[in-house]
DNA sequence: CGCTACGTTGATAGGGCTCAAGTAGCGTGG
DNA sequence: CCACGCTACTTGAGCCCTATCAACGTAGCG
């Protein structure tokens, strides 16, 4: 529906504000690796690109593993399901996220992935990669790096879990995603949350009335400004200011065990 | 969890319990599996071991990144330090499981890895690792299922902590540490925790009260037997009543997004 | 024997879940 | 054009679970 094309690389911006610059400067860098990456990707190995419209699989829980996937545009969840029914979203992609690593194992997918939206995947041989990368070590080093940026980043979904409140939680979450926006070369004060309540809430170990009740009390309290139609268009026009109100919701607590 | 699979026509055991006979096999299958994966990785790469006391360091968070780390005997806790004070516990290292994933991608650890015990622990440097790997792919591959089955694994801490009451998070703690020790070739009934209330509550999101209640009342269900002395061994005589336990508490939730 | 760390148990309060009602956006068909 | 139904979202009321605070019991050890 809606879906933000590459945004080119623009100088004319009328935003003063210096601080913002090195930022910004660093966010370029990271899309130009993450575009570098993708393009390696494509030199090493044969990557066979698909569209895929909102609601597609990429894969799915209990089929056979044979590939890995990277996003090359788009967002996309991972769904992990136990056999007891219990559901639950783990994981968000955008470009140049490796999907699929919950398959190596044993050989079968244990999530679901889905596209949030209109986008391309690229589905890559795991076999093929493996040979590619013993020839080429670079390729091998840039799929362990993306494997352990993905056992970091599920520590750390634990770890705000188990310590946030519910509206830092979500706060954390809209952090998050402009961080994953901006390092795509995305703007980030204009955001269109692609996900239902339910969803943000299910990935957040919320219930989808406490998402809503979190994002109005940000609303209100001016962390976050909503776009005129729809709730689900907002802008984050201040993200340090959401970041630090996530540093004071952990200070009090300041746990430190043994 | 405890899937009973089609019994093996073995006739000389004494008990009658078939089903038990079925899952014994399981284990010890795994308990070799494990056992000829630490030879694997001897005869590929040269390792150094080391033995440790509880409480010494494998690494430490934002030291430089080298080398990882298998468990060859004792037990480890993975822990992730933020920078804004939090501290949890993310990780339990049994016999044969791999430490230090969290360095690759950039280099640097992010978790602390302490022992609980006294064991021993090898070092591989990652380089070498790499470059056995691409000699010898069985290698890589144990590598890469080994980071899976990580990932794999936060993601279910994940939904144990968003989905379970404390009751049957610990309860489930508890199988999860049975199993591991089932698969090791080590009995299951009689058990040590090397950890305190307030390190398993770090582990499952709650507070050591909150741990300490729940083994009471697990307690007084009969669904662990404390020893005589001291409240860190305890019988776990009936796993399979535990996991249903688990089940049962998960049922009447059952949500289905979406 | 007293110190310290660990564990248990109770009372209380609060945060988030549940249940429930009402609103907004949107496509369909009259 | 509006009625209609559907889904998503918001907001309120009440309750339950777990965190918090506090007291006490227990094990290990100098």
């Amino acid at each position: 529906m809606f879906q933000t094309t590459a945004c080119a690389p623009l100088s004319s911006h009328l935003s003063p504000v210096p601080a913002a610059v090195a930022v910004v400067d660093e966010d370029k860098a990271s899309s130009r690796r993450i575009a570098a990456t993708l393009e390696q990707i494509q030199r090493a190995v044969p990557v066979q690109r698909r569209i895929v419209r909102q609601g597609d699989f990429v894969y799915q829980a209990s089929k056979p593993f044979t590939h890995l996937y990277v996003v090359n545009t788009g967002l996309f969840k991972v769904v992990n399901l136990s056999r007891d029914g219990r559901e639950q979203i783990v994981g968000l992609k955008y470009r140049g996220d490796w999907m699929g690593f919950d398959g190596i194992a044993d050989q079968c997918h244990d999530c679901d992935a889905v596209a949030l939206d209109t986008g391309e995947v690229w589905s890559i041989s795991y076999e093929g990669l493996l040979q590619a990368g013993a020839r080429e070590p670079a390729l091998m080093a840039e799929l362990h790096r993306a494997m352990s940026r993905e056992i970091a980043h599920d520590r750390d979904s634990l770890i705000s879990v188990c310590t946030l409140p519910a509206d830092a939680r979500v706060a954390d979450f809209l952090c998050n995603w402009a961080t994953a926006l901006a390092s795509r070369g995305l703007r980030t004060d204009q955001v269109t949350l692609r996900m239902t309540r339910a969803e943000i809430g299910s990935y957040l170990g919320l219930t989808l009335e406490s998402v809503s009740r979190a994002m109005s009390r940000l609303g209100r309290d001016g962390l976050i400004q909503f776009a005129d139609k729809g709730r689900r268009e907002l802008h984050l026009r201040d993200v340090p200011a959401l970041a630090e109100f996530v540093r004071l919701a952990v200070e009090p607590a300041a746990r430190t065990l043994q």
